[in-house]
DNA sequence: ATTGAGACCTGTCGGC
DNA sequence: TGCCGACAGGTCTCAA
């Protein structure tokens, strides 16, 4: 898509709940594309004019390039490019999410503007995390899903991140902090648990998922995966959502 | 201010 | 075989 231009925007449903401007396709007709990036999970291309395409793939997006062939039910919005290539945004459960952003916008989104750091950057470290947690008194688990905490870490990746560092999804999440507000030494455990999880997830994304895909998530019931371990692991909710941990060896 | 719950949406799966 | 409810996911909105 990078240093094309979009000759067309078709908008194939209308009852979409993407928040598009009244002008959405109009505003894209003609653009040049400028780059395409990212910032947490969200998906960001900028255009000749300035403007933000601004979009999320919610759990069930996800883009495809095609140059013939039929499109499908869950095909919501295709983009036409000067090269005749089709770029097909699908999104079955339309937890999806698209807008524009006028020039300037991208600094004062409130959503963006609120984000953490991202987990690989430099920025993101022991004591960056202390300094977010300190004052929070919700679970651990509660804590990293909230993207001002720490940017782009969904359900699956929380719970294996918490996994690796052995740290109980269910502990408080200002109990890895110092009084003085200084991390405490798991803190930098986790640190690197949430790094690994996502390299590993990175490095991993274009092997078909195997059972042994994850070592916690989904598989309650079964042994704790860790050398030693009696444990077996288990399924709890919080925030109405699946956490599963072994409640042995993750203190 | 912080936290929690509910809404949004649909394909899939287990139970009857 | 078919029906039905539960569930999964990320984020926003609203209420305590």
């Amino acid at each position: 898509m990078a240093r094309r231009r979009i000759r067309a925007v078709i908008m194939r449903r209308d009852n979409l709940r993407y928040d598009f401007p009244p002008d959405f396709a109009q505003r894209l007709n003609g653009q040049s594309v400028r780059g395409v990036g990212r910032r947490a999970k969200y998906l960001l291309v900028e255009l000749g004019s300035g403007d933000v395409l601004l979009m999320h793939l919610g759990m069930s997006g996800s883009f495809r390039v095609m140059r013939r062939g039929t499109l499908g039910k869950h095909d919501h919005v295709v983009f036409e490019m000067s090269t005749d290539a089709m770029v097909v945004f699908t999104d079955p459960r339309r937890f999806g999410f698209m807008t524009l952003l006028a020039p300037g916008e991208r600094e004062t989104h409130a959503t963006l503007r609120a984000l953490g750091p991202e987990p690989l950057a430099r920025q993101f470290d022991a004591a960056a995390l202390a300094r977010e947690l300190r004052r929070r008194k919700t679970s651990l688990k509660i804590a990293l899903l909230d993207q001002r905490v720490v940017a782009g870490l969904g359900n699956i990746y929380v719970v294996e991140a918490l996994y690796r560092a052995r740290l109980s999804p269910k502990r408080r999440a200002s109990t890895l902090v110092t009084r003085a507000g200084e991390p405490r030494p798991a803190l930098a455990t986790l640190v690197t648990a949430i790094q690994d999880v996502l390299k590993d997830a990175i490095r991993n994304q274009n092997r078909p998922g195997g059972d042994d895909r994850f070592l916690v998530y989904d598989r309650e019931g079964r042994r704790c995966p860790r050398r030693g371990c009696t444990g077996t692991i288990a399924r709890i909710v919080q925030g109405g959502r699946s956490t599963f941990y072994c409640p042995v060896c993750q203190t």
